[in-house]
DNA sequence: CAGAAAATGATTGACGTCCATCAAATTGCA
DNA sequence: TGCAATTTGATGGACGTCAATCATTTTCTG
């Protein structure tokens, strides 16, 4: 009644402990009419290896890694964070992680930290990705190495990872573009676009979206050509106070990328009423741009729940358990009211 | 330099294996002293017990149950099938779960509910809750018995639960009204409510949320009484179909409540532009109403992530161990576009 | 100071798996 | 048929903890 022990399937199979192990643990030496019974006992108990004793008994460690862009960018830094402290959490459960920083954006950059990785001697990573082929051999030398590989936050090629974890960034411009269609309640009105850079997929796959949503169901609404801005604030600095005294025609800002705290410092100089704003990622610049009322809306992926997700999914994989349907991320709306505590101002609560 | 062990610590502390189990299974005959030589090289050792190998050993089962209200409502139907699934992959790792359907929404056939299941021996259980004294007598008679009690969705009296997971429910009404205030773009409105009952402390909690908000930073818009519906689809139906006709000043609708079939089939029926609309609680209903564009925006709370949570507490409140700061749970705001694909209408996909 | 009570140490067998070793049985092939 | 190669079985020691037993040693009490 509770769950059968591989004993119990090699007695089904009416063969020894000894040779059930070398079967379920492909140690080879083994004839293919036993690795046959045994597969039949074990499908026919509805048997599964008890990971807990197995990793006592191997005195497994799951040495896990994350390739993070190096930088100071905000949303990395909060994933970074949010890395260290379930990776602190789990050193209890015997799982080791380091977070190697690679040039951002940079496809040689991700390449060869790829490589030279791959001499290391992990379990599995997870990758902020680029789509390009020449990481194709880096990342076919990672998986001979039995190493398991994902895609996070940005993927890679479909082909040479074994899962993506991040959001559909068509569906979070598609959001973005919703909320404001929603916000000019049948009004006329003019969007000014800002983009950090039209060779980012994400950003211009948000675009598209919001793009597409606009033309679909908001037609009065005219997307402005987007603003290059090169995630640099100042500049977003520059361009926003530009748009907001000679521009009074346009009633909404979307930042597509980074460098909102140059936005937000433009258009708190601005005395008079402001256009809808919505910006992606809720770091400490943008929350408190929600909190000053200086935006509107915040579309945000759950960098929390991401890295969450990317452990669980690492462990399974290497474990070579399969999981649970999951369900997939979606972007997250965040207004001033819904603002989840900020866990970098306020102690560390008790959890009763 | 990997985790310390029992015997590690028994050895810094200078006393027996023996004598270290003793101290940290609180078996009793203990001389005070050692309990603090070996509490002293606990701390100093970092010494976190292996709750594996403890498992293993003594083959524990975690006995688990839920308190549901009983009933065909959508969301709790929702809940109860997250609740399954995850029950379904947790048997792997021997906990066991029963869920208990309870009177709906009655102190005292929940109290007779708890009493009864307090005669069970469950080591935890997530109530779905309600505020009332009459709970104490139950509560602390199962809290006596060791069972670790937690409030789900709705929460217990605050002395007598270990933890609540679930939204601040006067949160998700200030969500609501930001959302219908943005939408309003300026303009000056009526925004009908719909309450199931007053006596419902998340519904007035909602109402109260929506209210301030409201009046706070949308001082045009009035927030009409709210129609009493007691969740009824039937009901709100009627009604709803009474205000699209009879109050073209409507320009907004809002429901807190349940039974938003009603509401949404009426909206469906009126061939004219209609009012912006929220509701609560992301089900078939209500997505499908999102999808076809007879409503806005829908708040939720995310049962399945509370599901999960709930399981996380309940495991780590039985095994004494304590948890990572886990961010708040804030309500979620769809719109068509973020929807999460519908795990009941498509077949369950491979995880690769 | 003796005798009882309390505290400690030492040890052992689970739990389910991994991994290694050695002997025995079965097969293949010349 | 005989010898080697392959395949099996049996076994034992980890891994870290729990739980129990029994023999000692220490401490307390009259």
């Amino acid at each position: 009644m509770p769950n059968p022990t591989l004993s119990d399937v090699a007695q089904a199979a009416g063969v020894s402990y000894a040779t059930a192990d070398r079967v379920i643990n492909n140690r080879g030496n083994v004839a293919q009419k036993s690795i046959e019974k045994v597969r039949e006992a074990v499908t026919r108990l509805d048997y599964v290896r008890n990971v807990a004793a197995a990793n006592l008994s191997r005195k497994r460690v799951y040495r896990l890694a994350f390739l993070i862009p190096k930088g100071t960018n905000a949303f990395f830094n909060r994933i970074k964070h949010h890395i260290a402290s379930v990776a602190e959490q789990m050193s209890v459960e015997n799982v080791s992680v380091d977070v190697f920083e690679v040039s951002a954006f940079s496809v040689d950059g991700l390449s060869d930290s790829i490589s030279e990785f791959g001499q290391l001697d992990f379990d599995g990573v997870a990758i902020v990705g680029l789509q390009s082929e020449s990481l194709e051999g880096p990342l076919v030398d990672l998986r001979s190495r039995g190493v398991k590989v994902i895609g996070l936050v940005s993927d890679l090629p479909r082909e040479h990872r074994a899962a993506y974890i991040g959001i559909d960034n068509i569906v979070a411009g598609r959001t973005a573009a919703r909320m404001t269609g929603l916000a000019h309640a049948g009004q006329a009105g003019a969007i000014q676009t800002f983009v950090g850079s039209m060779d980012a997929r994400d950003h211009t796959e948000r675009l598209d979206g919001f793009r597409a949503v606009v033309s679909e169901d908001y037609p009065q609404l005219d997307v402005l050509e987007p603003i290059l801005t090169k995630d640099d604030p100042s500049f977003l600095y520059a361009q926003t106070t530009k748009v907001l005294t000679r521009a009074p025609n346009v009633t909404a800002l979307y930042n597509v990328g980074a460098g909102n705290s140059g936005l937000v410092a433009a258009i708190g100089n601005q005395p008079a009423k402001r256009p809808f704003c919505v910006v992606h990622e809720l770091v400490a610049h943008s929350r408190q741009a929600l909190i000053d009322g200086h935006i509107d809306l915040v579309i945000d992926q759950r960098p929390d729940i991401e890295v969450n997700r990317a452990f669980t999914m690492l462990r399974a994989l290497i474990d070579g358990r399969d999981l649970p349907p999951l369900p997939d991320l979606m972007p997250t709306i965040y207004v001033r009211d819904n603002l989840p505590a900020d866990p970098l101002n306020q102690k560390t609560k008790d959890q009763n």
